[in-house]
DNA sequence: CACGTTAATATGTGCATGCATATTATCTTA
DNA sequence: TAAGATAATATGCATGCACATATTAACGTG
């Protein structure tokens, strides 16, 4: 790799050279590295360039950078990955399978206790409950249960959700803002085990996710997987 | 929240706006948004801060933009999480539970075949496999498997790895430039269920990780962690 | 010497401008 | 008409400049 080939006036080239240096610990982690326009004089370019690339890096944990107090490298960069969640759907055909869900269940139910903290709803109101099971090449993928706030999407109450999936109909027609989402192993149970085609007792991955608009809850989802499923991303 | 109190001079504020309109179905999914010169103008402000904010946005993955096509509202907004995947230390210690490691194994090794594929040595070379335990306040908190490329970490040889663990020194000694991660669950093994105080079986979360420099692999580990761990992130 | 005030400074951001580049639309030409 | 050349256009990026803002260092003053 000859760094003179990198072209020092592209805010990418720059992040390239200045990446190396921290590799290769030309810049010490905790070390205070010059400052922008230093740097801008070193190759040649406008501070805006270098400051792009700082940018760059400081997002994604490598530099820490404060205001007069300057630019230094970060003692321990915390390790990022950017996880996406795909549509199951989705997920499922990228893997070249066919999809397919069936609506297990479908019913209005006052708001189990479990969620009254996470799922600030109007006691006594009612949410739409949904149990289906999701389907890659006619073999269980995945298994969800589902609860929306119908105060926060209000179309779900006519929808039947056995052909579109609420996970889909959700995404188009009620989208959030922010939410919670949490990763975690849990151990077949008797229903589990018959829905996802597993021994009883198998570990499972799941995943809960609770989505708002603002301050109005949408909804909560809890995805148990198929034995063997993983989770990639890459850093 | 009231619309006229966005600053619409700042990066930041724009970025409110264009979000809304994009909750609010103002520019449907799918539908080509104004040019950037165009809200350059309606917002009064240079073209720079437009991009700026549509940059975000299309960072977040909420619009797709292309030069010459424009720029369009997402169809199927991919749900993206950041995951911050500390030091163990870091994360017990955050918890506000004392830390503490100890190693349970220590030997040079042949790499095991499982990772032939992944971990790309010079075969007959010996890596460097390491078992530990973490504990939080002495109860243990995750369980550990390393091996380590000496090619690509030297320095490890000479290290006991009884005080600071493999992954911290790793983070400051051997810097990696790209990883895989990737998330699943297991069912605690005799091992495992006396190491991490489990009844045989239970469903434990899990991670394994291998990272690179350049091509040069550094690290595979694979780490379990105690039965009701939860790995959060906001989205 | 302790503590509050003020100045210095590095990053953060906005603006106007110009050119680069990818992509689409249009216009030729065989 | 189809294929290829060419123009039009929206985003991408670099520059120089000015000013905002957070934070630290220096300075007084009691």
């Amino acid at each position: 790799m000859d760094l003179a080939l990198i072209d020092t006036n592209s805010w990418t080239g720059i992040r390239e050279v200045l990446l190396r240096r921290i590799h290769d610990r030309v810049w010490q982690p905790g070390e205070q590295i010059p400052h922008e326009a230093d740097l801008a004089e070193e190759f040649g370019c406008a501070r805006t360039t270098v400051n792009r690339a700082l940018r760059d890096l400081a997002e994604s944990g490598l530099v820490i950078r404060k205001r007069r107090a300057g630019t230094r490298v970060a003692l321990n960069p915390p390790q990022r990955a950017t996880l996406t969640i795909p549509i199951i759907r989705e997920e499922v055909e990228a893997l070249g399978r066919t999809y397919r869900h069936s609506l297990l269940e479908r019913e209005l139910r006052p708001l189990p206790p479990m969620l009254h903290g996470a799922f600030q709803v109007t006691l006594g109101e009612d949410v739409l409950f949904l149990k289906t099971l999701h389907f890659a090449d006619d073999r269980p993928y995945a298994f969800e249960e589902r609860y929306i706030n119908l105060a926060a999407a209000p179309g779900a109450h006519e929808m039947a959700f056995d052909e579109v999936s609420a996970n889909e109909w959700l995404v188009h027609n009620a989208p959030y803002s922010h939410g919670d989402l949490s990763f975690f192993a849990i151990n077949a149970d008797k229903t589990m085990s018959r829905k996802l085609d597993a021994a009883s007792g198998t570990a499972l991955f799941a995943m809960e996710r609770i989505t708002w608009s603002g301050k109005v809850p949408i909804t909560h989802v809890r995805l148990i997987f198929a034995p063997g499923y993983r989770m990639r991303t890459e850093i």
